[in-house]
DNA sequence: ATGCTTCATGAGTACGATTCATGGCATGGA
DNA sequence: TCCATGCCATGAATCGTACTCATGAAGCAT
């Protein structure tokens, strides 16, 4: 009765993903971890489309959230509406024209060795032609400009205008240490970190720079005991053995936080964050095989990144 | 076999319903034209799908463009798909609690008279129980201001920190004159309306300033011959019997220019055009009847607004 | 009460979609 | 052949909006 054409823009909306995966989950704060947002970027979400509908969706009397009688059938619809165009989606995927020959990728150590190597395997069977080595270094620029790597993921800002950055994943970081270390050092607030070793990835310290500009002024701790020790996962099991408190990505440690082998510190400090980006010459960044990459990198879920 | 959750993203974007309009209606720019966007925008909007998906949707060879195979296979996910959604946003107005109680519009005069009166039937037919009545006038921030109006519906810009402005849709210029007119006075480029008699609403000429600014300096006419015409229809009727030339906003002239009793001068000029924006005060935004007729306004297609 | 979740909200920001201003490439008259 | 004209592509600039950040309020435990 409304529109002439019969196109409705309403619910044509990225709003409406978001919808469709919080009444799967039924939480905010877990719909927003999958989707790789915050809580606060679902509730703005739903928001503007109960606004938008002029019609409530969500119940959200007492604990665990439901849906109303409309929020139901729209959930309904939707359900219909994206198995109909995943499906498509997938579809397309078969008719990607394959890649052949060589694809030389760099990335950082760390990212390389666990992330990117659990991730691949499915992107190898897709193309069964195309042969990909994987160079794992801190210098990924240098070998990227003399054409001796395709493809680098990096987590440092390279604002060349003959590269082509293409946005990831957000990294973020944790400190954490073993649940007797903390005991032992009664570790409360940053500040208690003072006079306490620190497992820190290089000698200078600089390492816990991402960590200590998030704390504020009153709070700073005096870190001076370093124990240098260059390798992530070398550290993580320092840490377990009670050597000293750690920074590291959240992804390494995922597990052990899991086990409790580690207990997250200071949960209200959130240290900076590395934002990985893919990394190609613009001249080559049209080549099938790096498009692909690229593509199937995107296309994994944030969760898929630790985050 | 890529992502986790059988949930891919590459398919949930508002390009979709760019590329489902366009398959629809068979070319960019009729498809910008009825989206209200710009050509250019769809073409963007295009070549980001494609890149995508990596798979070539559109054959461009030749004449009238045609889906490739995925292409078609896209579309009809999307027909299926639209279909189920559209019909649960139908769905869904039907759930939207009715307005009661009376509601003053304000609107200009042309809008007013004409594309506001011309849909709101659809809207009065669903509220049955909301008296409205519309005061057409040039000052309407007054009368809001006032609370002698709740809700106006103008084109000149108030920043006023008070008032809720909502986006509704641009109004674009034309200047046109009868077709014998154009011979009589060899109209060819905008210098040569220099001493041609002219029609304005306004007896100063300032209404063709909108027309001047996007002249450039070189062609610039001197416009000194005025027939002043204090009524948008007036003026039209006027240009129709050959006695000037008109600037008129596009969707009042748009019967005249199909049937050729006017034609369009300098389509390589486009005056500036007016943003026709929804005012309320904050406070009483909120309130359903504003929030519904709001809603209904801003669902109707730029299509129908004349641009 | 105190803490611990979970969701809401307002202000500021960053990114992506759109526009603007072109340029190329076809087709159809003169 | 030559210019008009219509259609789409493209790069840079701009604008809006969906996000994040930093809070705050409300439910449920202890």
């Amino acid at each position: 009765m409304s529109t002439i054409h019969g196109m409705d823009p309403l619910l044509d909306l990225p709003q409406l993903r978001t919808f469709y995966t919080l009444a799967q989950v039924g939480s905010f704060t877990a719909c927003a971890r999958r989707l790789g947002r915050t809580q606060s970027a679902v509730s703005h979400a739903m928001a503007k489309l109960e606004d938008l509908t002029g019609v409530p969706l969500l119940d959200r009397r007492g604990r665990g959230l439901r849906l109303t009688e409309e929020g139901r059938r729209l959930y309904q619809a939707c359900e219909q509406a994206f198995a109909t165009l995943d499906a498509a989606a997938e579809d397309l995927k078969r008719h990607q024209t394959q890649a052949r020959g060589r694809l030389r990728v760099g990335a950082t150590v760390e990212f390389g060795s666990s992330i990117l190597m659990r991730h691949m395997q499915p992107f190898l069977a897709a193309n069964p032609d195309l042969e990909i080595d994987f160079t794992l270094s801190h210098d990924l620029v240098g070998p990227l400009l003399r054409d001796d790597l395709d493809l680098v993921i990096d987590c440092v800002d390279h604002p060349l205008p003959a590269l082509k950055k293409s946005p990831l994943f957000r990294e973020t970081y944790v400190v954490a240490c073993a649940p007797a270390f903390r005991k032992a050092h009664r570790l409360r607030v940053p500040a208690d970190l003072s006079r306490c070793p620190v497992l820190s990835l290089d000698k200078g310290g600089a390492w816990w720079n991402r960590f200590l500009v998030a704390v504020p002024d009153r709070d700073q701790p005096h870190l001076d005991r370093f124990i240098a020790v260059n390798h992530v996962r070398a550290m993580i099991h320092a840490a377990v053995e009670g050597m000293g408190a750690l920074l590291a990505p959240r992804y390494a440690v995922l597990e052990e936080l899991e086990r409790g082998d580690l207990v997250a510190l200071f949960p209200a400090i959130r240290p900076a964050e590395d934002r990985f980006s893919i990394y190609q010459k613009k001249v080559k960044a049209g080549q099938e095989k790096q498009r692909l990459l690229t593509r199937y990198l995107q296309s994994l879920s944030p969760e898929e990144f630790g985050s």
